[in-house]
DNA sequence: CGCGATCTTGAACACGGTCAACTGACGTGG
DNA sequence: CCACGTCAGTTGACCGTGTTCAAGATCGCG
């Protein structure tokens, strides 16, 4: 890892300004720890546990979650490859969320102490990372605006064409995707039941905007989703 | 303001670690570009607008919100004295939200280029950013978990806990604070309506948990909104 | 092949939303 | 100083979206 990659699983990863910094390696330590391979339902780190660390994904599927007093954890965010997860122990080396694989992936594994030190070192990579944690806070306050005002309907045809975007910033098909993901779990994120989301989604096949596949999802009218 | 202070407003501030980090002003601008004083009702920023800046509040009370596509804007979350807003901007120099006065405000002006160079030359500045964006993160992931999974009861006594623990935070009492902001925001906040935000209100007056007055609470038993 | 988990579909219900009337506080102008 | 208009808040009645409960359907996997 000693070179910008041009090409390769690093090309789209959120994380190469920190890996491939300029200098790095003279006198700071190379920020990657170590990979890790996850199972399906295997978790990536818990919530309050001390430590903590920034991970980005390399292949793979996972979910974030808060744990929410008296109820099951909400679930904040589904992450892609490329994308990275934990920024929150930036707050105190501690994670306030739990994260755990829909599907067999890989991380890197930066701790976050290890992160500090390089941002400490390389005003660049200091700024990347702030342009990261801000970029999802942004994202978070957006979804929590859509949840407390939205209907169920516009709810699952947004999730849809958000993931479908997703996909496409990673060079895959737009159109026909996985969703590892259970029908429980997007009902979490989007503050609906499992019912409500089976039956939105029946609805849209009906419709033909798309067409429902075991663990996967084609769209078919991107139109018809938008006016959800 | 050339030491750091021990008392004053600027003490409950989240920014000195910024205003007065060591040896600032050795080639480094003076962070704070000017205080803005806002009246209620009055913008502090307006979402897509170039340029952006970071704000603390001297005194007043404003909130933030996103504005969502076909609905009114979703309040995002509420600002106190002391905290900071704006830090959606370190995203790229633009605002994703928006940021009102609901009640006279004063506020110290940081514009994000600014901010950047001074975190650029400045570890200690960065990291300490980096602190409050993902702080902010943290907390916008657990109002999205609350917001999609508590029954509106839940969420309207829990924000006045919520409430009461920030001022309490900042040595005001627990017990009874102003309520700047309309019944229609607060729903909006949590999801709710009007209505229901008063009903919920009105119950709890009725259990004895609290007192309502005119743009001003007193919370009676703390314990009994818990429950709620 | 049969068990279990996930998903779908139906029917009844309830929480919160919608619509509407009323109240009270405040500010303005006669 | 009071009459009036406005606006925020309260309260009631009704309604609709989404939940709950329950019964099948479908598929993976041992």
């Amino acid at each position: 890892m000693g070179n910008r990659p041009t090409t390769g699983i690093c090309a789209a990863c959120a994380m190469p300004p920190v890996c491939f910094a300029q200098g790095a390696g003279e006198g700071v330590p190379v920020p990657v720890e170590r990979r890790r391979r996850l199972s399906r339902g295997e978790k990536l780190f818990e919530a309050a546990t001390p430590g903590g660390a920034v991970y980005a994904v390399r292949a793979g599927f996972l979910k974030v979650s808060v744990p929410v007093a008296g109820t099951d954890a909400g679930i904040v965010r589904f992450v892609l490859p490329g994308d990275a997860v934990g920024f929150d122990a930036m707050r105190g080396q501690v994670h306030a969320c739990e994260s755990q694989a829909l599907e067999d992936s890989e991380v890197c594994e930066i701790a976050s102490w290890r992160l500090e030190t390089v941002a400490d070192a390389r005003p660049l990579v200091a700024a990347h990372l702030r342009r990261c944690i801000a970029e999802e806070l942004t994202q978070a306050h957006a979804h929590c605006a859509a949840v407390a005002s939205l209907p169920a309907a516009t709810l699952v045809a947004r999730f849809l064409l958000d993931l479908a975007r997703r996909w496409a910033a990673r060079g895959y098909s737009e159109r026909r995707f996985r969703l590892p993901m259970g029908r429980r779990e997007i009902g979490n994120h989007l503050g609906l039941t499992m019912e409500t989301v089976s039956r939105v989604l029946s609805t849209l096949q009906a419709r033909g905007a798309v067409r429902l596949e075991r663990g996967a999802i084609e769209i078919l009218s991107p139109a018809l989703l938008q006016a959800a």
